[in-house]
DNA sequence: ATGCCGGATGTAATCGATTACATTTTCATC
DNA sequence: GATGAAAATGTAATCGATTACATCCGGCAT
């Protein structure tokens, strides 16, 4: 049998070989690609023209080594399944690709292992920064993602008692005018479908609910708080037990903690014959694409949720070049209630 | 001004420094992490108590540089807001992690620019390999995936053509049930709504329709064709456009080719007063999380999302780590025909 | 002519790991 | 106790870039 001949690497054309090509040494050549304008015009061209025949172009890691960066970034989500986490995605992604970084998506779901090796990962420099979708910061069994020293941003969930910045949107004020629209419709009997208890945005969520009702005098009645967790399913089921009410104590409209129980709700309550806004307004929270989809099309809070993305990707970059420097510790963008199908005024 | 002191990087703890501490040479250091059975057992103890003491963690961009690899794989996506593409990123993500890759997203989302900036990532050598569920080998205007001799796979959407393993569904025998079943239940009138005519995945599942009917004598019929491009909204239009034909001509059954665009001309119908299933059965395709919350819920082709992401992902780990060997250029995923509520008989 | 200045380029140290090869230690066997 | 093979460890080259510092050179003021 031959003996199998050294294989010579095909692709791996290295600066040394651009530099040995346009007769200049290495350091010109990554000044050249570095600061052109240091390099005086007649060798630019000739080392450019080398980088070209030889197609060059630099090793990753080799600089990252030098320079101790990575240019990647990672972003924490809770389920990349949900849309409302995609869309957010969508402008981080934008705003971060193009100033050159890329990006690693760690999709939690729930998994404190999964949790745990990102950790690792980050702990271990293999990140430039840090955005944080899900709610809290993330932790391995023995450390804490704080004791990387790494530029960290929260979006969307915000995370109480830090100190890094976090974009996020009012969401007590907004809940509030949510349930003040339907106050204002003449809704006196309001539910109430909640998320996960332990939940930043829950809690948020039903002050502005409370406080609505404050305004008006209606008081909070405890019979008409659902449990929900956030999912279609618990949507589902507190359309049964709504049903389950006597028609009596039956509300007259409803306030979802967020779209996915929203339109669980309606389908149910719909099977069983009521008519939503006829004889149940729902209104929703988030503004996911379906939410404009479903029938009856929602009335929702709707999330700026590129921007979201994008507004929290600006400011980690900013805290990676700048070193420091978080520009506002909190942001709050804009979220607008947008009137649909799914609300009316009450029956007469 | 006090002269700034030399900052001593806190976190950075090297491998010498564990060396040092353990009394023992960086090469034991390295070997005891990673292959521990070589190293007896009391330099192994004595070792690790020198990482735990020092917090160390191995720089993962002088590994890579030595060891050329990066433990990481892109996947480009056509659009990650899309749910479907969604779960089958989860797919890939639980089988990449698992195996210690890191995931970069490329989000492709019909821009020649981002598109031409990953290939050139790639290129540059910054991932071990890379997942395309785009439909096509990425492009620059100077180069091309393959240019990057990075080992590929594809999944979902097949790319003719091409020696590189691919995972997908029989799209055009799925389909071919979907539209016989719409026979089976006696109709004679079948409409369909298809995607961009450019695309593989409209271009099979058409083929199918086209089967389906043939084996049963009815000839396709031009006019009850309708062109959409797999989005909500074209899906609106082509229920528009169906309403628009007399009621004599009105096929009483459809089958889109996905369920986004099912989903919309049915809300448009519905919205007219036409009655699904009973006055029009449709069946869609993808078996989208909604295809099952929406009203009536969707008859569909499921495909196994998460099943075809960590199938696809399988793959790529064979091929990055044992260099070669395609395990089966065409692997193909059984989906299912699943009967929900949006399709009967036809009106008698 | 001399010296100095500054712009262009080159030399070589450096980043932090892996690993081929060299060296030392261990221990079974004669 | 000598011998050699196998096991354990150490030494130093290497991956491929960046960049501090050194060098060279031309021009200008004295």
């Amino acid at each position: 049998m031959a003996k199998r001949p050294r294989v010579t690497r095909p692709g791996a054309a290295k600066i040394a070989d651009v530099a040995r090509l346009a007769g200049v040494s290495v350091a010109t050549v990554s000044r050249t690609l570095a600061r052109p304008e240091v390099v005086i015009e007649e060798t630019r061209t000739r080392v450019l023209a080398a980088v070209r025949e030889t197609g060059y172009t630099p090793n990753i890691s080799a600089r990252n080594l030098r320079v101790r960066k990575t240019m990647v970034v990672l972003v924490a989500v809770p389920d990349i399944a949900n849309t409302f986490f995609a869309e957010v995605l969508e402008g981080i992604d934008d705003t971060l690709s193009a100033a050159g970084y890329g990006l690693i998506i760690a999709n939690l779901a729930g998994s404190p292992e999964k949790e745990a090796r990102y950790v690792d990962l980050v702990c271990a420099g293999q990140v430039d920064g840090v955005l944080l979708l899900c709610g809290h910061v993330m932790r391995s069994p023995n450390r804490d993602l704080r004791d990387a020293r790494v530029p960290l941003v929260a979006a969307c969930e915000y995370i109480s008692g830090e100190s890094f910045p976090q974009v996020t949107i009012d969401n007590i004020g907004t809940a509030s005018e949510a349930v003040r629209h339907l106050v204002e419709l003449g809704h006196r009997s309001i539910a109430y479908l909640s998320g996960p208890k332990s939940n930043i945005l829950e809690q948020q969520r039903f002050a502005g609910y409370r406080q609505a009702l404050q305004g008006t005098g209606i008081a909070v009645d405890e019979g008409l708080i659902l449990r929900g967790d956030f999912t279609f399913r618990t949507g589902v089921d507190a359309g049964r037990a709504l049903l389950g009410l006597k028609p009596a104590a039956r509300p007259t409209a409803l306030f979802a903690a967020n779209d996915e129980m929203a339109i669980g709700l309606i389908k149910t309550v719909h099977a069983a014959g009521l008519q939503v806004p006829k004889d149940l307004s729902v209104v929703g929270f988030d503004g996911i694409a379906y939410s404009n989809y479903c029938e009856p099309t929602l009335t929702t809070v709707v999330q700026p949720r590129r921007d979201l993305g994008a507004t929290a990707a600006a400011e980690l970059i900013a805290l990676m070049t700048t070193g420091r420097a978080p520009i506002r510790k909190g942001t709050q963008l804009p979220a607008k209630l947008i009137l649909r199908d799914s609300t009316c005024r009450p029956p007469a």
